[in-house]
DNA sequence: TTCCGCGATATGTCTAGGCATATTATAATT
DNA sequence: AATTATAATATGCCTAGACATATCGCGGAA
């Protein structure tokens, strides 16, 4: 017996098929018709309806597990997850670069650069040993000639040795490490303080001005790169994050 | 000509291959030995060599592409994209369910609810025709018995008819609403503020006391539901964020 | 010299099968 | 009744091949 052997219909929208299958599935559940913990038509079923192969409904299927939509187990099948705790994609860019993409000057200022070996305090901030060669560095961001933000940087020498000869007058320490260091991970924390007097001088704000901090660590397979605090008076910066549950 | 059709040794390692070869990959990446801008061996050269389906590169290759380890264009192959700016995911989590894991009673405490129609200030804010009927919340979140958190809300009633009958006393609105009305775009706002009068004193705090914001709005495909500002005493918050290129 | 068309190349997507494995439901046994 | 073996099911991973499509580079024409 001869089958239709024929293949189907050379389809080349631009959009592939399994996008439209996950933008179909994803229509039933943030519509609400698919309810949280309501469990998904099988892979094979879903093909079926669908008429397309089974690996294309896992590429759809795959998707929304990876946006976190539903949770897939074997044997248990798909099903529909709750709602997510609020999450955002944050991107804290290159001061640097974000001011020059702005049309602003930029220049970097060191105020202050010391090779030691870490103190209780550093190894702490830090955490590598104390006693491990680290180099302090603090200086001053400018935007258009005046003071947009204060840094206050450590930089393991043991993971990035070459730091030990470079000046940093002119060029930031967090554009030269970005360049030359590849990092693996990042952990940043924000917060907020009210300006001490050393603060508030630099940046020429008032004592007590509200700012913003953003503390960055950053490790290369386990070893620890550099931690850096960076302080923004509460005007100069904000910090602006977006997810969507997407189309990927 | 009889070829060797034994299938491949039922390699039942917990590691899948393409997992595998994701780590061999990467691992030539964030170790500099393919630098920014090196052009990776072809997927067809990549199946020979690692001895698979051209598919299951395909998928390794495509999970470098979602870390943003790499850029594939058509033709051009696969190369090594430069460090990117620092990202990471921010979660932003329910205050209660935050405080209740933490062990601290939690309380929310309504202290002025409004439906009216939205003045132009409202309706900058929550992106919606001005004269849309809006419900106006303020509220505090009070951890352990103490001011914990001040919220300022706006819903968008077209959006969420049903809050328009609901008090809010004790419960929170935004867990109410995160548990009622699935949101697809979330974007939100950090920074910085002095805490004013009004705000020192629901707070329990000193005027002037550095004050972290979040303000948040949330869309349900295009349609805005609610914009809310949360303002938290420096000491008492910090957000987190974590970025790693990983083992996906 | 400059521009245009064409072939080569690498990725993007898809198919139709296959075996592996976790998990659940059911039947059998103690 | 409680426990254990077994079968069924759904996903996870994989292959070998196919066509589609973007784009780079080259050679010929204006």
């Amino acid at each position: 017996m001869i089958r239709d052997d024929s293949p189907p219909p050379a389809r080349s929208n631009a959009v592939p098929r399994y996008r439209e299958i996950y933008e179909a599935l994803r229509q039933k559940i943030v519509s609400g018709e698919w309810p949280a913990g309501y469990r998904l038509p099988s892979e094979h079923e879903l093909a079926r309806s669908f008429g397309c192969a089974r690996m294309t409904i896992g590429k759809a299927l795959g998707a929304l597990a990876d946006q976190r939509l539903v949770t897939r187990r074997r044997r248990a099948g798909t099903t529909v997850n709750m709602p997510r705790p609020q999450e955002s994609v944050l991107e804290i860019h290159d001061i640097e670069a974000e001011l020059l993409a702005a049309g602003v000057s930029y220049a970097y200022q060191s105020l202050e650069r010391r090779v030691r070996r870490a103190s209780t305090a550093d190894a702490n901030i830090l955490g590598v040993p104390s006693g491990t060669p680290v180099l302090a560095l603090t200086g001053l961001h400018r935007a258009g000639g005046r003071p947009h933000a204060l840094e206050e940087r450590l930089i393991n020498l043991h993971a990035v040795p070459e730091a030990r000869a470079e000046r940093f007058s002119g060029i930031s320490p967090g554009r030269w490490l970005l360049q030359r260091i590849p990092w693996t991970e990042a952990e940043h924390q924000i917060g907020a303080l009210n300006a001490d007097a050393a603060i508030a001088r630099w940046l020429a704000i008032r004592r007590n001005t509200a700012c913003l901090t953003i503390e960055r660590n950053t490790w290369r397979d386990e070893q620890r790169i550099t931690h850096v605090r960076v302080i923004y008076p509460c005007d100069q910066h904000r910090l602006v994050a977006r997810f969507r549950y997407g189309p990927t």
